[in-house]
DNA sequence: ACGGAGTTTAACTGTTTGGTAAAAATTGCT
DNA sequence: AGCAATTTTTACCAAACAGTTAAACTCCGT
């Protein structure tokens, strides 16, 4: 009756849960209740968004979702987890391409306005969350994020030993990049208001890459080759 | 009994209310209201800030706070109001002190990010509400915001057209001035952790100042004339 | 086609919470 | 002191909403 089907019943072996006719089904369900939660908490906040109006997005009851997602809590924490996941891996300035700074600094960047451009909502939750001081996330941004960002900044710094890069905080640089490129997802409000657009564009995106990557890298002294011109 | 006395009887001349006693302690009751409800707003969002914990927080009952501001609506309103008028205060780049492009950015952003020291709550509040769509905003960025930025934006235009300033879109710097400074009051949580301290000093802000400046100085080619070591 | 695992629906419930109505208390002015 | 304007408290209410229980239904392998 109520027995739900464990996905991962051992933690050692990584055994593939067989693809039965009703798990595939139950990913879709779940992937089509996880995208109208995202675009519901990013609307509403976490209380602000209700059961019902998920639910209604997600095209089932209540009561239904409620037996995928047993509450509003875990459902919401999935959706974090999804978000986190993304970001991190679009993090890693090592693992960009690019062999001087400038292009993997430049990578990093329009990495990070492409992930705001296909997943602003997703940005949205994420940024209420941090405003409202991380309660169900500090935790990871400190075992997971933390962890990976300082080979980040390692990097950044022996560049700048390497006096490839103006002496700055690796860090303050990281927060730079990384307001920068959130807020044409977390703000674009604001922005569409601004530059007169009922949406923002893949040319507004563009144009944001371009300031941002010109700005930031000239600014740190880490030209390009070409000069780009604006 | 329930007569409120109006602070603003006429709205052609200006007759200022006579202070009376009561209209004294009711500004004082007001304030302390808004003060609380600006931090219960900024940590727990507008639906989750509940009138009984704004006003624990202000000292009072929740039903007397309902007297000062007959609803949480009007309530939110009033904060809104207040921020984005501070905002707008420290806006305009014309009325900065300095002559050169350089001064005149300097100031501007050390005043934005001077805002998010002193006014850290303000400012999640503010953020919060863009997030979720500006829904009781967009009027007032429209119509107050928008026409002031008009200016500033045609003063870094003219910037430029002298080829005092790399040709680059004025309202993406200011996107980008803004949240660079911004994210500071607004992901304090997330900047904690990562600084590893329990709360940003006075020194973290003046690091994020004299990073933010330099690089978007230089980045823009509005070099200051001494070039400040880091 | 049948049995059981898996899914959906219907009917509730307890609590939280924004807001109201009116009585009670306090304050300030003459 | 006395009275009216203002403030505070008491007692409620109705709606919204997360979550529960159990029954009904569907699907699928054998």
């Amino acid at each position: 009756m109520l027995f739900r089907q464990e996905y991962e019943m051992s933690n050692k072996s990584t055994v593939k849960p067989k693809m039965t006719q009703y798990s595939r089904s139950r990913k879709k369900h779940e992937c089509r209740i996880l995208k109208a939660a995202e675009e519901v908490f990013a609307q509403f906040g976490y209380n602000g968004a209700t059961l019902d109006t998920i639910a209604e997005r997600a095209g089932l009851s209540k009561q239904n979702m409620l037996y995928y997602f047993a509450s509003k809590q875990q459902l919401y924490q999935k959706v974090l987890q999804n978000i986190l996941d993304i970001w991190m891996d679009s993090m890693a300035l090592l693992t960009q391409p690019g062999k001087d700074p400038a292009s993997k600094l430049e990578n990093y960047i329009r990495r990070k306005i492409e992930l705001s451009r296909t997943r602003p909502n997703g940005s949205k939750v994420f940024a209420a969350e941090i405003i409202n001081g991380a309660p169900h996330l500090s935790a990871d941004i400190k075992n997971r994020l933390l962890p990976r960002l300082e080979e980040d900044i390692s990097l950044v710094e022996s560049w700048i030993a390497e006096g490839r890069l103006d002496p700055i905080d690796p860090r303050h640089l990281f927060f730079m990049i990384w307001s920068t490129t959130q807020t044409y997802a977390d703000f674009s409000a604001q922005i569409e208001i601004i530059l007169g657009k009922p949406e923002l564009t893949a040319g507004d995106f563009e144009d944001a890459a371009r300031l941002i990557t010109h700005v930031i890298l000239k600014g740190i002294g880490a030209q390009q080759k070409e000069d780009k011109r604006l």
